[in-house]
DNA sequence: CTGAAAGCGCTAACAG
DNA sequence: CTGTTAGCGCTTTCAG
């Protein structure tokens, strides 16, 4: 029942050869005006679409890209999916959204799935952990890394955020307010963000001529759950008058932890988040915090992906985090 | 340079015919064992990937299922997508998300996009407003209206929420704790969802007995933008002792006034927050609000794309949206 | 158990 | 300007 319109079909309708069909629809030029107006007209009265299949088999590419996200409820991603996927529309190329779960196994299937249908691209967050299969062969699709560097076994573009300068900057500003205390919550040494970060934290201090005392310093693999836990602790001890967050989740568990505990974000502890959520803007008189670039990621990815540049060459570009202080 | 590792090439690389491939990698019983287990892992070592786009052609079906959302910044879209999402995954659907914007010519660009990639189904917040185009020949797409139900010339399943008892609940719990001036926020006659929430508050009013007063209901056009504007009135105004509001972007709108104005949830204004997004339970003792059902919408919506009920029956399920004190 | 042929929808390359 | 042929990668059908 309602066979599928093609191009054929049009064409046995209208008694002419497929090929003028063809012709008509795509605007070749070699075709009478009036023929190609009628072909046109029939085409959207049968309800006419073409097949991206055929096309896709014909090596014209598929205008599919792909988005592997470890999650979407995480504000930052949601507004870099939705940032690449207004981009992509402007582009006419379709999303695919897959979510990992920072599975490097969810990450392989999703990755193959991408493969079978051609996917032109895909912008990736890059699981943690060693990878069981190769990248090698992904010959004929770009890949670009999201916020993490993964070794892919093959140079691919990478779109990362530096976050240091605004890190540091965090700190001088809390010691600036008079502040020596200053605790920092943040990932462990797993990725190489988590290490780069402390870092950042600790060159702040000594630049203030404070020291970091390890009670004040809390990592662990990063979570909400995981940063909850560390304020809670932080404020339970009441040793620390500020602290510093670094990473998204983490920053919202410490927050609510600040909250949900009938505290304000600028006492007893002053609170400095990460990643800038709507809603940190609302907060008592708002909350500082270092705020992540994402249209520009986001912009950039769309710029790559669409980008005619060889697949093969690699190019990794950093955006700057900024402090927003509120 | 790196051609396409196809069921032929690795034939040809055996010196057998694609047909036994085809056979071998696909767990035909009819291929001796050693035959099979060669071939299998010669595809590896190749770096076979089989052609979705072949597939297709052949009328497989593609396993690719389309989400069409106003935009997916706004928490509840993001919840939905993100557990939809991986519902898919479980599926081994790929999930293609368009954003419409609400524009209803966007809308109509991403469903002929998924028709041409002869995706399975798709499942659609309609964008408001007549639509230029007619879904009379999606036969062979599952069409599922999330939300809102647009007329699309022909019978589509819909998941709905229904929110009049939670709306109405949400009245009598302020008029319990003493309020005789409740205001409402909420979107105008334009949607019927408008119209249903506004005359579900009516029935609260009523049943409490109490009336409504001209000033203190206010509809418009939903944004978060209009839900600010229209609690700051009603702030400055002084007259409502507590709101209710009636969609998601307004409720972040409106609470967005009360505490950028330095107010608290519950004081000037009793605030009745609609969605519930995760900050809801952390400002304050928490924002009592109307709780949709996003993870039952969610499962529904996979339910409905991954069964093999005729695609021609529609169904139209509802669930309740319930009321969150806190 | 293995192979050859046909066809899914489309367009490039040749004929007219 | 229009038509015919061939082939993209795969599986179903029919023959060995």
């Amino acid at each position: 029942m309602a066979e599928r319109v093609t191009i054929k079909s049009i064409a046995k309708d209208l008694g002419i050869s497929h090929m003028t069909v063809s012709r008509a629809l795509s605007n070749h030029p070699n075709v009478l005006k009036e023929t190609r107006e009628m072909v046109q007209k029939r085409a959207r009265e049968m309800g006419y679409v073409k097949s991206a299949a055929a096309k896709a088999m014909r090596g014209d590419g598929t205008r599919i890209v792909g988005l592997l996200l470890p999650n979407i409820v995480n504000e930052f991603y949601a507004r870099f999916a939705n940032t690449l996927a207004l981009a992509c529309e402007a582009e006419s190329l379709q999303l695919i959204i897959h979510l990992t779960g920072d599975d490097i196994h969810a990450e392989a299937k999703a990755i193959e799935r991408l493969q079978e249908i051609q996917a032109q691209g895909v912008v990736m967050v890059p699981a943690p952990g060693d990878r069981p299969y190769s990248f090698a062969r992904l010959k004929e699709m770009r890949v670009i890394q999201l916020i993490r560097q993964a070794d892919l076994g093959e140079p691919v573009d990478a779109i990362l955020v530096d976050d240091s300068a605004a890190i540091t900057a965090a700190v001088r500003h809390l010691a600036n307010l008079g502040h020596k205390q200053i605790a920092y919550i943040g990932a462990d040494k797993e990725l190489s963000s988590g290490r780069s970060r402390l870092t950042a934290f600790k060159v702040g201090l000594v630049e203030a001529g404070l020291d970091a005392s390890a009670e004040l310093v809390r990592t662990a693999p990063p979570s909400a759950e995981m940063g909850q836990r560390q304020m809670e602790a932080l404020l339970e001890v009441g040793k620390a008058s500020a602290v510093v967050c670094g990473g998204v989740e983490i920053s919202n568990g410490a927050l609510q932890a600040i909250l949900s505990g009938g505290h304000k974000v600028d006492n007893p502890v002053a609170f400095v988040g990460y990643g800038d959520a709507l809603l940190y803007a609302w907060i008592g008189k708002g909350v500082t915090t270092i705020d992540l670039p994402v249209e520009a990621l986001a912009s950039e990815a769309a710029a790559l992906l669409s980008e005619k540049r060889d697949i093969h060459s690699s190019r990794t570009v950093a955006f700057p985090a900024t402090l927003v202080c509120r």
